[in-house]
Parts: structure tokens; sequence; C-alpha cells
RNA sequence: GCCCGAAUGGUGGAAUGGUAGACACGAGGGACUUAAAAUCCCUUGGCCAUAUCGGCUGUAUGGGUUCGAGUCCCAUUUCGGGCACCA
């Protein structure tokens, strides 16, 4: 029999679909292990090659796992609601469902081809209403709930509105968008508006009026995640501010939360800092400076340095701040209405790429609170409204944006610090030796920064200036889109107050057109009767992307629940993701949201992991190899790579598939576009050669290599097998079809070592010592290698045994045996089809036991040790393999080489690792 | 600007502080063959060499710790990623 992928693969794959066996159900019998990829979203594009890399490290993982007697869970779904689906519904008229089905029906096709061990009977779709059910229903809760920072956890609203019945705001510590302060007899005043708009200010889904990031191009908003560099991340549309009504879910409240979990989870350090740095916190104080002549008011700003105060030479007020409009004089008033429009004009992006210092003064003054001196109060737009107080204490001397401002407007700067020089740039460092800080109350000299910044936060709390605080950059997540492909937000309206809408789901309704109405409401607004039974409208927008993957990981440990997310049982047994796979594109999106929303319903009881994802890997991408023709400016002529530089020329992606080793198939080219039919190629030695670059894989980049050619030529087998060697799974590294003989030879000769042509090469022989060394060496590495996800290395491990057993001319059952069990998580489908024909057994080889490794094999009686001196020759000596300092001398000097170099010396000093390498000090 | 991470042959990449370059690709040479494909064997960091013994050098750069450094420490350069008027 010879290897034949075509033949072993498709019949392999359908025994496991008749025996049912990637299954899986609850069984207290073994411990349980749950494998996680982040699910796809279905493109019309289908997978390419890049694709499938985490799919296989998850999937080899998972095998290993179910090999080693854990019950595995490892589910597969799609992310099915997303813009493409829609952009190409308004297009064509075609409901954004058809398209998905078709999709996901491809992609379904592909992961089969791969042989990926995925449960599909627990596959979920995020647009099925089984599914989103369950999104709405979280949706409501978090509308339900509050975030008590005593309890430190989400809690009830009807709690909150007893509490407001009896004490008002007395003693609450709570998230909320604005600070409030009532009596119970205020509370008990107000009408159902009014109690409606306080607990808007708590709820931990909200409806607020804030500054948004709004796509006119996608005519809908994005959360910050969906915006990087002032444009949207899906599809580079300009992204402007805008005051508007939105749905908000209040992620700030857990902003802490998220930050202490990183410290108990396992994941890169990379992705866990991203996190870090976008929830952004920041220690500091908060401070109160009283106005000059205006006892009504004083101004609250927070700073991080609290030790800088006698440095204040001026305030700065962002231009959208509720102070703007008090603090401005009569004399001011027209050059700060100048001011305001002069920049409202100016977009988010515009104030990014030119950074001129602009501002305006206020005409007021405002009183330092330890040196009670008294300076001027400016706006300026680079102070942001939106993080603080909307306020701050400028000190140009030790903050390199109030230098640009003091330098640009000529005020005064004092420096703080000892030796500090400050004449061209603001030392912006915290070290260093405090000087002109004396005030009436509090004498900072002499002290170290941190000491100052100590010191200081301690005064203004005992007198009352102000506070110790904590800010963080973490906002809450936008959760309205104007959008028909998502979920629908469970909400209507009653007497203008939104109200929640229990009769879940709340499907999504049949519309006309894929479009917003000619009122320019969002296209849910299109659907007829569109309200509750009782008449009340519902709401018209969606929710956002990452809605229905929040909480998807729950579903599969339950997917065909009606009752509940998922079952008690089902929880206690599956608990967490123990290994997460994906992207990390994702880690301030997706991986910050499920934190939240998991959190969330583990403080109702829900679940019962404060954390969804124990585990994270992220893989690399895999980019693509472009090929690039050369024209020569205004000519239909193409240049070869190698003579480019003679000419002026313009460079032309051309499809990958018709470039083999930068050569250029020219005919295919001809047949490719209408513009090349005729075209005139300047060759060199006869051939067209190619240029290239390493890019993003991608259909407009022409160099999409597509796993189902690669499936077809050489197997699925050769394709996970070499995806793995390629390198480090977390590694992003380009496409290169060329090494892939070089596993797909690796199969062929280990299917040499169990047949050759007809003849079964297998036999009942004992073991030699030799084969026994080369396998347990594997075990032993492979095995260590699976756990630390190092896949390029254990493939690479099982080349080199394959080729000692083929030297050995080894026969061994047992060996053989062993060998293919640790191949099968890497290479499914010719191990299972070796098992069977050339092993002889009954049944699939994954209800196999993973091999033992046993040290007693790799052991030796002696080792050769290289004793090296600097610059002397080497010489090799041979001593007993577990021999230490005192045995080690006897035994160099016994040895002649070493007898002879050591002539007249004594040894000092041996250096020896059992089994290893000895070095000898003279 | 701040915070992470990385830098090893022609290429992808191996190396618990212990013989750097595993494994693979590519390249060169050879065997088999009428020929080609396939397969197999040898060589393959650089320099020197009496080219079969062997020597020197070498992991971005400069220092340091150590008997011993690709690996640990300090500084520098370059590249990748994150955050960014966040006070």
């Amino acid at each position: 029999m010879e290897y034949n992928h075509k033949d072993i693969e498709p019949r392999v794959r359908q025994a496991w679909q008749n025996a049912e066996l990637y299954k899986v159900e609850i069984d207290h019998s073994k411990p349980k292990y749950y494998v996680l990829d982040m699910f796809p979203y279905p493109s019309g594009a289908g997978l390419h090659v890049g694709h499938p890399l985490g799919y296989i490290s998850s999937d080899i993982f998972s095998r290993y796992k179910r090999l080693q007697g854990f019950n595995v869970l490892h589910p597969m779904g799609y992310d099915a609601y997303g813009l493409p689906a829609e952009q190409y519904a308004i297009q064509t008229g075609q409901h954004p469902e058809v398209t998905t089905r078709e999709n996901v029906a491809r992609y379904r096709t592909q992961l089969d081809n791969i042989g990926l061990s995925f449960d599909w009977n627990r596959e979920i779709r995020t647009c099925d209403p089984e599914f989103y059910k369950w999104t709405q229903w979280a949706f409501l809760k978090m509308f339900g709930s509050y975030y008590d920072l005593d309890a430190d956890r989400a809690m009830p609203v009807e709690e909150l509105e007893k509490r407001f019945a009896e004490k008002g705001t007395q003693g609450l510590r709570a998230a909320a968008g604005k600070d409030m302060e009532f009596t119970a007899e205020e509370w008990n005043a107000m009408d159902k508006k009014e109690r409606n708009d306080v607990l808007m200010n708590y709820r931990l889904a909200y409806l607020g009026n804030s500054m948004v990031n709004w796509c006119p191009a996608l005519g809908t908003v994005l959360a910050n995640d969906e915006v990087s560099e002032g444009v949207s991340v899906r599809g580079g549309h300009p992204v402007e501010q805008k005051q508007m009504w939105q749905w908000f879910l209040r992620v700030s409240a857990y902003a802490e939360r998220l930050l202490q979990g990183l410290d108990r989870i396992d994941w890169s350090d990379s992705i866990k800092e991203t996190q870090r740095n976008w929830i952004g916190k920041s220690e500091g104080a908060e401070m109160k400076f009283r106005l000059d002549g205006r006892d009504d008011l004083v101004l609250d700003i927070f700073t991080t340095r609290p030790d800088t105060v006698f440095g204040v030479t001026f305030m700065v007020l962002a231009p959208e701040s509720k102070y703007v409009d008090m603090l401005t004089t009569p004399e001011q008033r027209e050059a700060v209405n100048e001011y305001l429009s002069s920049i409202k004009h100016r977009t988010e992006r515009e104030r990014m790429i030119d950074k001129r210092v602009t501002g305006v003064f206020s005409g007021s003054y405002a009183i330092n609170p330890l040196s009670g001196k008294k300076v001027p109060v400016w706006i300026s737009d680079y102070v942001l409204a939106g993080y603080g107080t909307g306020a701050i204490m400028a000190v140009p001397a030790h903050d390199s944006r109030d230098y640009a401002f003091a330098r640009h407007f000529n005020l005064p700067i004092i420096p703080l610090i000892k030796d500090a020089d400050v004449s061209e740039a603001s030392f912006d460092a915290k070290e260093g030796i405090m000087i002109n800080s004396e005030g009436p109350e509090l004498n900072l000299n002499g002290l170290t920064v941190p000491q100052a910044i100590a010191s200081t936060k301690e005064f203004i709390e005992k007198s009352g200036i102000g506070k110790v605080k904590v800010n963080y950059r973490l906002r809450d997540a936008i959760f309205s889109r104007q959008r028909y492909w998502g979920e629908p937000i469970p909400v209507c309206y009653v007497d203008g107050i939104p109200t929640p809408y229990n009769n879940l789901p709340l499907e999504l309704p049949e519309i006309d057109k894929y479009l917003p109405t000619e009122t320019g409401e969002p296209p849910l607004g299109r659907a007829k009767n569109w309200c509750t039974p009782e008449g009340y409208p519902l709401e018209l927008n969606t929710m956002p992307g990452f809605a229905g993957s929040s909480a998807y990981y729950l579903r599969y440990m339950d997917p065909r629940n009606h009752e509940a997310l998922v079952s008690p049982e089902a929880i206690g047994y599956w608990r967490q993701v123990d290994l997460y796979v994906g992207g990390s594109e994702h880690a301030t999106g997706h991986l910050i949201y499920s934190r939240f929303w998991n959190k969330f319903l583990f403080d109702y009881g829900y679940i019962v992991e404060d954390e969804p994802f124990r585990k994270l890997i992220n893989q690399g991408m895999i980019q693509g190899r472009t090929s690039f023709v050369y024209r020569i400016k205004d000519t239909n002529t193409l240049v070869s790579a190698g003579l480019k530089d003679n000419y002026d020329t313009t460079p032309i992606r051309v499809p990958i598939s018709m470039v083999t080793d930068d050569v250029l198939d020219i005919e295919q080219l001809r047949g490719w576009q209408k513009e090349f039919a005729n075209a005139e190629f300047i060759l060199e030695d006869g051939k067209y050669i190619c240029g290239s670059a390493v890019e993003k894989m991608s259909k407009s980049m022409h160099n999409v290599v597509n796993p189902d050619d690669i499936v077809e030529r050489y197997g699925a087998d050769t394709l996970r097998l070499y995806e793995m060697f390629l390198g480090p799974i977390e590694q992003s590294k380009p496409w290169d079809t060329h090494g892939i003989d070089g596993v797909n030879r690796f199969i062929k000769k280990l299917w040499n070592l169990y047949w050759r042509g007809e003849e079964l090469l297998v036999k009942d022989t004992e073991p030699t010592a030799e084969n026994l060394k080369s396998l347990h060496k594997l075990i032993k590495k492979v095995s260590a290698d699976i756990e630390a996800f190092s896949f390029n290395t254990s493939v690479a491990a099982f080349m080199i045994c394959v080729n000692e057993l083929a030297q050995q001319k080894c026969t061994s059952r047992t060996v053989l045996s062993d060998l293919i069990i640790l191949l099968a998580p890497f290479a499914p489908h010719v191990a299972e089809e070796l098992w069977h024909t050339a092993l002889g057994n009954e049944g699939s080889i994954f209800n196999a036991k993973w091999p033992e490794f046993n040290e007693d094999y790799l052991k030796e009686s002696t080792v050769t040790m290289a004793v090296s001196f600097n610059g002397k020759p080497r010489f090799n000596i041979t001593v007993a393999a577990d021999a230490d300092n005192k045995t080690i001398e006897e035994t160099a000097l016994s040895n002649e080489a070493a007898a002879k170099w050591l002539d007249g010396k004594t040894i000092r000093k041996v250096i020896v690792v059992p089994g290893k390498i000895v070095n000898v000090v003279v």
C-alpha cells in the first residue's frame, strides 16, 4: 500500500462522523478540559491558509488532552452578525441571513477538510434567535442593575430604588455617570420620568447623551475599539465626534476588577499590558481651586502630580467644560466664543495630526490653595472634557503640554525640582529634590518627589482642599448601532420611558430595504408593526458586533437549553474556558467585553468563575507573499524584475497562482485581465521574473493561498504539520508553500515504517534498547512541547525519531504503536489509518492512551563530555553518567589525552553537570 | 513621548547559563535511470588550512557578571506591537 491522502482522509473522516467520535457530554468520572477557538465571522471570501493556524493548534491540544484521559469540550460556531453581509444586502437586496447561511456552509466544508475535532452538535450562531435570546436577556439584566462599590458587585436596581426611598443618596457609593445628591424626600417627590433619569445615571446598560464616534460612511456609531487614528477599523472611513443619545454598557464600573483579574490569568504579557494601557489607571488627587472674587464657585481638577501645586502658573478648561460659560468674563466673551467656534470645525483626526497650540483666556482667576497665589484660567482643546474633571492645573515646568502652552502664550514657568533645566523643555520625570515649594501651611522643600506626593495628598485630605482619587481611561462601551443586521435591543418606550421588553427572544423583523428610513431613522424604522402588543414602540437600534461574542463560550456548555443561558449543572462541570486560542487584535475589544460580561454574570451567581478564559494563546498572522509585475509608464510593456531599474515603472500586483518560484506564467496573465492580453514582455533568460513583498493575506492583494488547494494536493495531515512547522504559533510569518514538500516527505517516510508496498513491516518483535531510546526521547519531547504550545519543535522531533527508527529498521509493534499515538494529534488521518490497517486495532486511535514516558530508557552508563579551555585544544573524556566533582577528577587524570594536557598542572576546580558538560579550572 | 516585545546562516527557525545553528527549505555534488520525475547518499555560518588531521572567528553594537553568556545585567542601534494632548 502506498500513502494516498485522497483515499485515506475522506474515509477516515466519514468513520469519525459515523461514530460521533467528537460528541461530548458531561462525565463526572473524567476531568474536564475546555478548548475554545475564537469563532469566525463567516465572510464571503472563505478561509485562507492563515485562518486555520489557530484552529489546528487548538485541535492538536484537544486531541492530546483527550488521549490523556480528559473529557474535552471543543466546540465551534459562527459570529454571524456583521457589516459585510449587511453591505452586501444593501447592494443586492439579498437578505443577510441568506448570504450568511451560504458562507457558513462554505466555512464548514473548509473546516471539515482540515480534520478538526469539533463537536458540531454544539454549534451556535449569534444570529439564531435561540442564541440571541440570551444576549438580550443579559442586556436586560444589565439594564436592571447598578454597580455597588461597597459590595463591589452588580446589584438589582430595585435595591437602589428602595435605598433612595429610605435615605436618598446618603452613604451610597455606586458607579455613576455623574455625582448626584438628593434626599429621600426629594426622591419620593419625583415623578416617573424624573426617577427614570436618575436611575439611568446608575444602570449598567443605560441610555446616555454624550459624545460618540459617529461614522457617516457606515451610518452608525462605533465603540472606541472600533476606531483607530480617527478612522473606522472596518473600512477606514472618517469618524467624527457627535453628541447623540445612545445605549451604553457601564464597563467603567468594572475597571478595577478588570485590571486586578489580569494578575490571575495565564495570558501573554503583551496582551495584558495592552489591556492595562486601555484601562489606563492613574492614581492622583482631585483638588479644589477657589476663584478670585467668586465665592459661589470652586474649580475641581484632577492631577497625578499633587506635589507640583506650587508650580501652577495657570489653569486650563476643556472647551466643552461646563465651567467655560461660568468663568468667561464679559470682556472676554467675544474672544472665547470665537475660539469655541474655531475649534468646533476641527475633527478629532485633524486635532491629532495638527497638534498646534491654541487657547483663549477666560478672564477669570483661580487661587492656588497651597500658595494663595492668583493664576489665570485659560480654555484650550488640549484638555479633554471626558477625562478627570475636564479641568487641569497647569505646571509648565514639569509637564510638556503645559510647557508648550506656557511658551506659546508667554506664561510664567516656575521650576520645582533642584537642578532641573527647564529653559528648553519641561522636566517630566518623577524624581529629584523639591525647591520653591513653601506655602503658609505646607513646606515640601528638600523632599524627594515621591515623598512630596505623599505629603501633599495627606495634607489636602486633612485640610479638605481635595481628596485622593483614582481615574481610569476605560470608557463605557457604546452599545447601539444604527444597523439592521444585529440583535434587536429588547426595549420599548412607554410614554417615552425606556422599559424592558421581557418576551424574549425579540426577533429581528423583516424589512423591505436595508437602509435608514427617509426620516433618517435606523433601518428597523422600516419594520411593520415594530411595537409591543400594547402598542408601545420598540427600540430601533440594534446591538454591536461584540454583543453576541461576549458570552458565547458559556452557551457552548449547554447550547440547547431553553430555560437558561447555561444550566447550573453544565456550568458547574465545565466552569470556564481552559484554553482560548485567537488573534491578539481582539485585545481591547472582545477580550475586554467578554471579561466584563462574565464578571457581571458572576456577580449574580449564574456562573462560577470570575474570569472567562484561564489561558490565552494568540496565534500570529500568516502573511501573504505578493508578486508584482512592472509596467513601464505610459506603455503596455512589462519588464522583468531584474531589469526594472533601467526603466520608470509602476508595480502591479498579480495573482500568486500565476507565479511559480517568482517566474510568471505569461499566458495566464494574458487571460486574466483584458489590459494584459496584448502586453509586451521584456524577459531575462527567457523568463519573466516577478518582484515580491510580504503583505497581509487578502483578496485585494491577490496573494491568498486557499487551504483547499493544499489539502487537495498534499492532504490535510501535511497542511496541519506544515502550518505547525512554520514557526512558533504566536509569531507572524509569511506563507511559503516551498517548504511543504519536506513535511510531505516525512509522512511518506513514516508510512514506509509500516508498509513496504503491500508488505506489512510491523512485527511482534521485541523492541531494541535503541528503539526504546528513540521512542522515549520523543515521548518526553512531544509531551513537553504540546504543554508549552511549541509545535514546530515537536514536528522536528517526529522527523528525527522517524529517521532514527527507519535507520534502526524498527519493526516492533509496541514502538510503532506508541509512535502513531504520539503523532495522532498532529496528523490524525494517517494515524487513524495506520492504527487500523497496519496495527490491526479496532476502534478509534483517539480512544487509546497517551504513551507513558520512562526515564530508564534514556539513561546512559557513561557519558562523553567535552573539556575546553580558553584557547587550548578541546578533548573528550568519558565518565560515568552520574559523575560528580570528586570522581571526575580521577577520571580526567586517568584519561590519556587529559593527563597529557594537564601535565604539570593541578586541578583547582571541576564543574560538573551530571550527564552533561564539565569544565576544569587549573 | 510613554509602556511592552524582538534582533541567530541564503530562508523559516532550534538551543533548562553548559559542544550555537536542531529540524526543514533552498543551493552544490553524487547514486539509480535511455531520460525525466520520484527516491536515496554526501556537503552546506564565515575565514584560514597541509582542504582527510585541524585552527580561528561568529548569535545587532559596546561594556559587565560568570569557570563558562545567544541566554543574565547596564548602555546604544534597528525593527515590531500597544497607548497617546489621559494632566
